[in-house]
Parts: C-alpha cells; sequence; structure tokens
RNA sequence: GGGGUCUUAGCUCAGCUGGGAGAGCAUCUGCCUUACAAGCAGAGGGUCAUAGGUUCGAGCCCUAUAGGCCCCACCA
C-alpha cells in the first residue's frame, strides 16, 4: 500500500511534475461561491520586458504563502494573475531591437511600430510568466489579464472620461520634467536625484543706467550651476527683504549676449543667506523659477529643443546641445568679463530613472490629474486603518507623500500605451474627450478632428489594476464577490508609483478601497549588501538557484530571517541550509514509511498513547497555534521558523529517536500502532503548516505517504485543539530530555566513547518521575546510551563515586569505575553548584523586592517561587554528592 | 532642510503586546548509532552602539549623542 521515496531529496523534476498535476485539476481555480468567504490577492503584474529576479521571487512566494494557507483553511482564495505593458520600458526594448535592424521608429510609422509592439509581446510577454510558475506559483491563470487587454482598455478610457468630465482631468502648460533621450515627458516620481559633482558658476550682469545702456561700474553677482540656461533669462531676483539690494527695486539689468534689459524683482524665494542673495529668473527651464515667473508675470522664453539642443531663440546658440552650449557661454562671458568666479559644486541633478539621462525642465502642454480632492479618501483610509500598512513604519512615508503631493503628468510622448482618448478640432481648436472616436468637430461641425498622438502613464493603468482584472466597469459577479481583495504585497519602492495611486483610484471609482491590508517587503541585496543589478552583474538568477537547489529551498530562503519591510542580503549557505531542512523532511518522512510497510495503522485507543505520544501531540498543537497566529499577523518569517524548529527538533532529533524501540519491536503491537500513528498524524499536520512554505516536497510526500486526499494543497489547515494538550506527560518528558542532555554531557566531558555503555540508575521517589522513566526505559536507555537502566527509590548497589546528573525531582547514576576522575568530577559538581547557587540568589534577590512581589502578576510571583524551591531542592542533592565525593 | 530605519555571538540576521539573550553559517571536540554525513551528539563565543530616564523589572518604552543605510524636498 505504501509507496516509496527516492533515496534522496532531489527537486529537480519533481516540481515541475507536480505543479502541471495541479493545473491539470485546477486546483488554483476560483469561481464565485457564496457558500465560501472570499480571499483575494491580485498580483503586481510584471512587466512584459521582466525576466524573474529576486525581488518578484520573493514578492511572489509572500502572495503564494498567503494565498496557499488561506485556501487551506477553507475560503475561496483567488490569486488574480496579470501582466503590464510597462509602456516605456518595452518601447525602450522594441526601439532598440529595430535599431540592431536598422529601423527607425519614425520610418515605421505607429501603426507600424504598434504591429511590431504587439509581436514582441506575443513573443516574449510570456516568458515572465512561466518563470512564475517555476516558484510554485497558485495563481488562477484561467484569468490571465493584460493591462492593454480589451477589459483593461476600457477601464481606462472609462475613467479618463469620467474623470475628464468632473474636472479631474486636465489639459494644462506646465513645468514637466522632460527626458530628451527617450522623447518625453515623465511624472515627478520617475525623476531620480542623483548627486553629482558640478560647478557653481559666478557670474555678474551689468545694470541698466539712466541711458538704457548697459552700465560699466554697476554690477549684479549671482552663482549658477546652468549658466546655458541665461539665455532664456527674463529676469534676476531678490529678496525683498534684503537690504543690500534695496536700491535696486525697480531697476534693470542688461542680459549679456541675448543683449536685453530684464527686470529686478522682488521674490521671498530667494534665500538671503545663499551666495549674493541674487538669482537669475528662468521660468521656463526651472520649476522655481516658473511659480516666481507666474508671480511677476514674467516671459517665458524655451530656449531648448525636445532633444536639449538650443533652438532658434537662443541667438548664435542655435544647434547646439546643452552642455556644449554651456560651454560656450561660459566662455563668452569670460571673454565680457563677467565671469567672476567657478567653485567646484556637489548638487542634486534630476535624472530620468529609466535611462539616466539628465532630466530637462520644459513648459509643455500635457495632460495632468488634479490631485488635492481625489487623495482626500486616501488618506482617510490610512488615517482610520480601514486600510493597514504592514510595517506600520510605512505609513509616515505614505503620508509624507500624500502631504505634498502635485498634480500627476500622466501624458507620454510615446506610441506603446493608452492612447489619450482627446480629439481637437484643427478648425476651432475644441478638444473633445470621449470613449468613441470622434471625427466630427462637435462644436464647428468640421471633420477636420485628430486624436492626441500621447499615450498614458504606464502607471495610470495599473492603478485600476485591482478592479479592472475583476471585469470593472461592468459590476460583474466576480467583482461584487472577490473586491476589495484582502492582501496587496509589494515591495516599499514602488509605494508612490503604485499603491497610493491604487488606493485613490479604488475610492474614486469603485467607492471603496482596493484591499485591506498592505504587506511590504524590502530588497534583496547580494552577500555584500549590495543592490542586485544588472550593470553590477551581481544579480542572481532564482531559476538558477531553482535548478540546483529546488524551488522550496529558495521561498524559504526569502522568507525567513528577516523583519517585514526590511531589506535582505542573499546567501548561498542559507539555501543550502533550507535545501538541506527539506532533505530532512524527506528522509524523516522516508523512514516513517519504511516502518509502515504494509501494515494498517489505525487510529489508537487513548490509552496506548505512551507519554512521549502525547507529548508531541502537544507540542504540535502549539506549533499550529503558534505558526497560525503568526501568519494572521502576517509574521511569515517567524511562522515558518517554528514549523522548521518543530520539525527538526522537537519531531526529528527527540521524537523520532525516543519511539525507535518501539518500532522495532514487534511484540507489543499496540505499542507499535500508538508510535505509528503518531508519528503518521504528526508529520501530516507538520507537513501542512509547511506547505505554504515548501509546496512541492510537501506535496510529493504528502501524496505518498496517505491516499485518503488528493492533495495536501486543497487539505485542511491544522486546528488547534485544546484537548490534545497534555501538561503532565510533556513536563515529564521534558525531564526525561533534561536527564538525558545532562548524562550526554557528562560523557563528553569525561571523554566516554559512545560505544562504551553504561548501566545507568535513576534515584527517585517522586511517583510521578519514577513512572515517566519506567514508561520510557527503552528509549531513555538508548539516548543515555545505556547498558541497562535501573529505577529505584535509594542507593542500594550505586557505587559511592558514581557519576551524578541531578534534575529536579530525582538523581541520575552512572557508575563508569576506572573511568571515572574524582577530581574531574568534584569540579563539575563544584561549577554545578555554583550556578544552581547564582539562580537561587536571583530568585530570592525577586522576591524579598517588596516592590516585585506587590506589583508584578501574581503569576510571576509564583513562577518565580516555583523556581527557587526547584533550585534549592537541586542544590542540596548537588551539596549531599559532593560531602559523599570530600574524602575519596 | 524634513522624515524613516539600523547598531544584538566571528559573519548575516531573528527576538511578536517589557518578565531569566536565539537561529543559520563559521570555529572547536567526539561519532559512518541500519531515515538523513545535505547527518548525530557536545562545546566555546554577546557589559544587546553610548549616556540618561520611566518601571518592581528594559534588547524591547522615552530623551539625547555617535556612526551606517534609505526615502522625500531640491537653495540658484
Amino acid at each position: 500500500m505504501s509507496r516509496e521515496l527516492a533515496k534522496t531529496y532531489d527537486p529537480k523534476g519533481m516540481e515541475d511534475r507536480i505543479y502541471k498535476n495541479w493545473i491539470d485539476k485546477g486546483y488554483f481555480h476560483a469561481e464565485v461561491d457564496h457558500s465560501k468567504t472570499p480571499f483575494t490577492i491580485v498580483i503586481p503584474p510584471p512587466n512584459i520586458t521582466g525576466q524573474l529576479h529576486m525581488g518578484h521571487a520573493l514578492d511572489e512566494t509572500m502572495q503564494d504563502i498567503l494565498i496557499r494557507y488561506k485556501r487551506m483553511q477553507g475560503y475561496n482564495a483567488l490569486w488574480q494573475p496579470g501582466t503590464d505593458h510597462a509602456s516605456i520600458a518595452t518601447e525602450v526594448r522594441i526601439i532598440a531591437k529595430l535599431k540592431e535592424e536598422g529601423i527607425d521608429k519614425a520610418d515605421l510609422g505607429r501603426e507600424g511600430f504598434l504591429k511590431r509592439a504587439w509581436e514582441w509581446k506575443e513573443q516574449y510577454g510570456g516568458t515572465i510568466v512561466n518563470q512564475l510558475k517555476k516558484l510554485g506559483s497558485s495563481c488562477d491563470w484561467d484569468r490571465e489579464r493584460f493591462t492593454m487587454d480589451e477589459g483593461c482598455n476600457k477601464a481606462v478610457t472609462e475613467v479618463f472620461c469620467k474623470m475628464h468630465e468632473k474636472g479631474w482631468i486636465y489639459k494644462g502648460s506646465r513645468i514637466i520634467n522632460w527626458c530628451p533621450v527617450c522623447n518625453t515627458s515623465i511624472s515627478d516620481a520617475e525623476v531620480e536625484y542623483e548627486e553629482q559633482a558640478g560647478h557653481l558658476w559666478h557670474i555678474k550682469y551689468p545694470l541698466v543706467d539712466e541711458n538704457g545702456k548697459p552700465s560699466e561700474t554697476e554690477f549684479l553677482t549671482f552663482a549658477t550651476t546652468r549658466p546655458e540656461t541665461m539665455l532664456g533669462d527674463t529676469a534676476v531676483a531678490v529678496n525683498p527683504s534684503d537690504e543690500r539690494y534695496t536700491h535696486l527695486h525697480g531697476r534693470q539689468v542688461w542680459l549679456p549676449l541675448v543683449n536685453k534689459p530684464i527686470p529686478v524683482v522682488e521674490d521671498e524665494y530667494v534665500d538671503v543667506e545663499f551666495g549674493t542673495g541674487v538669482v537669475k529668473i528662468t521660468p521656463a527651464h526651472d520649476p522655481n523659477d516658473f511659480e516666481v515667473g507666474k508671480r511677476h508675470n514674467l516671459p517665458e522664453i524655451n530656449i531648448m529643443n525636445d532633444d536639449a539642443t538650443i533652438n532658434k531663440n537662443g541667438g548664435k546658440y542655435e544647434g547646439m546641445d546643452r552642455y556644449e552650449a554651456r560651454k560656450a557661454i561660459v566662455k563668452d562671458l569670460e571673454d565680457l568679463g563677467l565671469l567672476v568666479k567657478i567653485e567646484d559644486y556637489s548638487h542634486n541633478v534630476g535624472t530620468h530613472d529609466r535611462c539616466g539621462t539628465t532630466i530637462e525642465p520644459l513648459i509643455k502642454a500635457q495632460w495632468f490629474v488634479k490631485m488635492d480632492e481625489l487623495i482626500k479618501p486616501a488618506v482617510k483610509a490610512v488615517k482610520d486603518g480601514e486600510i493597514k500598512l504592514i510595517p506600520p513604519r510605512m505609513e509616515k512615508i505614505y503620508f509624507n507623500w500624500t502631504d505634498n503631493i502635485r498634480d500627476w503628468c500622466i501624458s507620454r510622448q510615446l506610441w506603446w500605451g493608452h492612447r489619450i482618448p482627446a480629439y481637437y478640432c484643427k478648425d476651432c481648436g475644441e478638444i473633445m474627450v470621449s470613449p468613441e472616436a470622434v471625427h466630427t468637430c462637435t462644436k464647428c461641425g468640421s471633420t477636420n478632428v485628430e486624436q492626441d498622438p500621447d499615450t498614458l502613464d504606464t502607471w495610470f493603468s495599473s492603478a485600476l489594476w485591482p478592479f479592472s482584472t475583476l471585469g470593472w466597469p461592468n459590476m460583474t459577479e466576480d467583482l461584487k464577490y472577490f473586491y476589495p481583495t484582502d492582501v496587496l504585497v509589494t515591495g516599499y519602492d514602488i509605494i508612490f508609483f503604485w499603491v497610493i495611486r491604487m488606493i485613490f483610484s479604488g475610492y474614486e471609482q469603485m467607492g471603496e478601497k482596493p484591499f485591506k491590508t498592505v504587506l511590504f517587503h524590502g530588497l534583496v541585496r547580494d552577500d555584500q549588501g549590495r543592490k542586485m543589478s544588472k550593470s553590477l552583474g551581481n544579480g542572481i538568477d532564482p531559476l538558477e538557484i531553482i535548478d540546483k537547489y529546488g524551488a522550496d529551498a529558495l521561498r524559504l530562503t526569502l522568507i525567513t530571517g528577516n523583519a517585514p519591510g526590511n531589506d535582505m542580503r542573499f546567501y548561498m549557505s542559507k539555501v543550502e541550509a533550507n535545501r538541506n531542512f527539506a532533505n530532512k523532511v524527506w528522509n524523516a518522512s522516508r523512514f516513517i514509511m519504511m516502518n509502515m510497510g504494509d501494515e494498517v495503522i489505525s487510529k489508537p485507543d487513548p490509552s496506548d498513547l505512551e507519554p512521549v505520544d502525547k507529548w508531541i501531540i502537544s507540542k504540535l498543537q502549539s506549533v499550529i497555534r503558534d505558526a497560525t497566529e503568526n501568519m494572521d499577523k502576517f509574521e511569515l518569517g517567524i511562522a515558518v521558523q517554528k514549523v522548521y524548529d518543530f520539525i527538526w527538533d522537537e519531531f526529528c532529533d527527540w521524537y523520532i529517536e525516543m519511539v525507535k524501540p518501539r518500532l522495532y519491536n514487534t511484540d507489543d503491537k499496540r505499542s507499535k500502532n500508538a508510535a505509528m500513528w503518531t508519528l503518521k498524524s504528526v508529520l501530516i499536520d507538520a507537513l501542512k503548516l509547511l506547505h505554504p512554505y515548501m509546496p512541492f516536497v510537501t506535496e510529493e510526500i504528502f501524496t505518498t505517504l496517505q491516499s485518503d486526499e488528493p492533495s495536501i494543497m486543497i487539505s485542511n489547515w491544522p486546528v488547534y485543539d485544546k484537548s490534545s494538550v497534555y501538561e503532565e506527560e510533556e513536563s515529564r518528558i521534558e525531564l526525561i530530555k533534561e536527564a538525558v542532555r545532562g548524562i550526554r554531557n557528562v560523557r563528553t566531558e569525561m571523554n566516554v566513547a559512545p560505544s562504551k555503555k553504561a548501566g545507568v540508575f535513576v534515584v527517585s521517589s517522586d511517583e510521578a518521575i519514577v513512572d515517566a522513566f519506567t514508561t520510557g526505559k527503552l528509549f531513555f536507555a538508548e539516548l543515555a546510551h545505556a547498558s541497562e537502566v535501573t529505577i529505584q527509590s535509594d542507593m542500594t548497589g550505586i557505587a559511592p563515586d558514581a557519576v551524578s546528573v541531578v534534575i529536579h525531582g530525582a538523581n541520575i547514576y552512572m557508575p563508569f569505575a576506572e573511568l571515572v576522575d574524582i577530581t574531574k568530577e568534584k569540579e563539575r559538581l563544584k561549577k554545578e553548584e555554583e550556578r544552581l547557587n547564582g539562580e537561587i540568589k536571583r530568585a530570592e534577590g525577586m522576591l524579598s523586592n517588596e516592590k516585585f512581589t506587590s506589583k508584578a502578576p501574581a503569576a510571576k510571583v509564583q513562577e518565580e517561587k516555583d523556581k527557587l524551591e526547584k533550585y534549592r531542592q537541586m542544590l542540596s542533592e548537588v551539596s549531599k554528592q559532593l560531602e559523599k565525593l570530600a574524602n575519596m
């Protein structure tokens, strides 16, 4: 009846086979079922350009653990998968590929380009999905979605039109972040600031004299990090309270090279302390200057083309690249004697997070989402605990962003993405926003109408993901049943890009939060603590790890030993250790199955269970309770650590060893059956607790071990059972363990070879203890390397120089005869005496503190009293031993 | 400039609501004991960054200091 497991644990082959079976059986699939409570997770859609990296692996593992756990608990668990079109990342990739073929994007035209893009998506978009499967992800693949599939497209258009109608999406000419390489605008969130070594050029502009000419004696000195922008200067500013410059109010300075007067304006923005307290104002190329310009009605002169070369407004510098122009301008200013000095200066420069290009602030007409009202319910939700962030410190990061939120620039000058549903009448300039294509102007009737060429920020569609994937804008049964989702698992690095935007979108479109809890994880770093990156070449490929050690070992490695939201380091030694754990579970199971043979194991009569059986059953209850509690608190690492310790330490190292003599003794069938039943049922529950973490190895063992249920992943999560807790037996077995440890310890210290067996005497008059040692005599003898165990109430027949181990309520004696070194033994007992004295002193100290006894909880006080009594008893025994040896 | 976070054994990190310091790896010593050498048994190793405070009691709570990392802001 029992099948066999292979001799050594080898995940290869096994994992794919099991995964295929799960798929075939449809275990991952969820349907609306009102008799069950739903539990929903939507996947953070990986980019179609993506290759599985450790970050994904961690993210996926956490989700799979939660979803498997809830599924076993009887929830209707849905893990909604899908992928993201990743507009800019994909477009960049495709352009690069075209370039290899010698094709320029512009040559293909929009239609042609998109055709290529879809081909690319069909070819490579599935890669990441197949990689997710290698991890064991139990996503409902029947429901796989794509941010640019028909439904998601519909959702995007619907949201855009609705919000536009409401006035929350608007088109405006504002200063935006422009990437001159990607040739598109980007949002504030996509700008990454990096510290760069640069220069501070101190420049002076002549004041304009009463004749309207540049003065030869009066100058205004200031500093700038970007001299080239002076071509677009339309003022210089000073602080109105700055007394040094009061006399300049209302005057003008002469803008060199451009050769025209510009005004001196007064603005609070200028920091009196910094530099000379004078700032050149370039409204078209600096966000702060833009604001100053608006306040003073200054002209905005754009001096740059989209590729960051100087345009016709730059006069003789036209056509130069921005850095080329910088050099030329500095040189020219120097020639004019207007360059005061150049200082080294390190400052933060905004770069595009995709390509690293330095951002150019430009004024452009773009589409924006008005944030001030939209963000309110999102703030309230987190404040009120409607949505819980884990760890809670993420709330501060969240509020820091929401408190300083600015309107979101959503239009991109790209082709791959959701095209903006806005149409322009070329004749009268009317802007029409509509879900359906517009061919005729609603105002003037002209048919000279064109759609906005731009597409939307890729995060615009991701923001709708929790409900667009469930059918929105249609109020489907799925949507009603599975929404709001339960947990969102993601990295803290996309809290602004994605998490916040999903929250306000959920409230705005659904009138309801998108999820109840957000579980954040950190970054997976290399073993030196560095971020894994392509440029460093220090990335570790999860697929290679899976290939070599198995997905189970990888999953466990990513989950253990780190707290929620913290970064972690990836060590190969950890993977190996976890693979070894899988091997341990494997072999323990193999051992149990070997002993099962063809015998039928029946549920034993309760009276057949021996104290050790009850002890391990009790321990199992503790781990069931603890693991469940920790998982409910999203303490996944702690939960599995407890299961790991239970399996390895308690179950394998103690229980299996304790039970062996009963398995080998074929005479006592009842006893053997009780042991086998306990082994099997405890193992099954332990496997279940482990399954969310190590799905493959647990499934392989489970299906081999029993035939009542077809799969562990649809079996029931163990439930803590108070009636299976046996406190008496637990403490007695713990006492025996203590005796065994004491004996092993002494033997090692005395250099007694393991092969050298000795008789062991247990002396106690405590009935319960005598009983415990009597029933456990066989295994006790085995574990203590005893040739024979004698249990008695006095010293009859025990050599006075026998080595002794004192436990609470019993003395253990080992007559090692010639092996014993009396001096050494005395030293050992002296040390033990010292230790006990220390313990007693500690307990006495606490108990004599009146404040402790009156203020500490009664249970705590009692606990100390019990300890004191115990240590006193043990001390008296140790002292008696020492006295006995005193004269030898 | 604002905020977060970390500092615990040689290394990497756990330590959940305050009640006698833990794991993995590494080191040392024995063991091929018929599930497992990817293993078993044992050992060494920590004034929990520093200084105060709250408390009967602090690795954990509060304040300050030092150092590391990160995020946001972006003063030219």
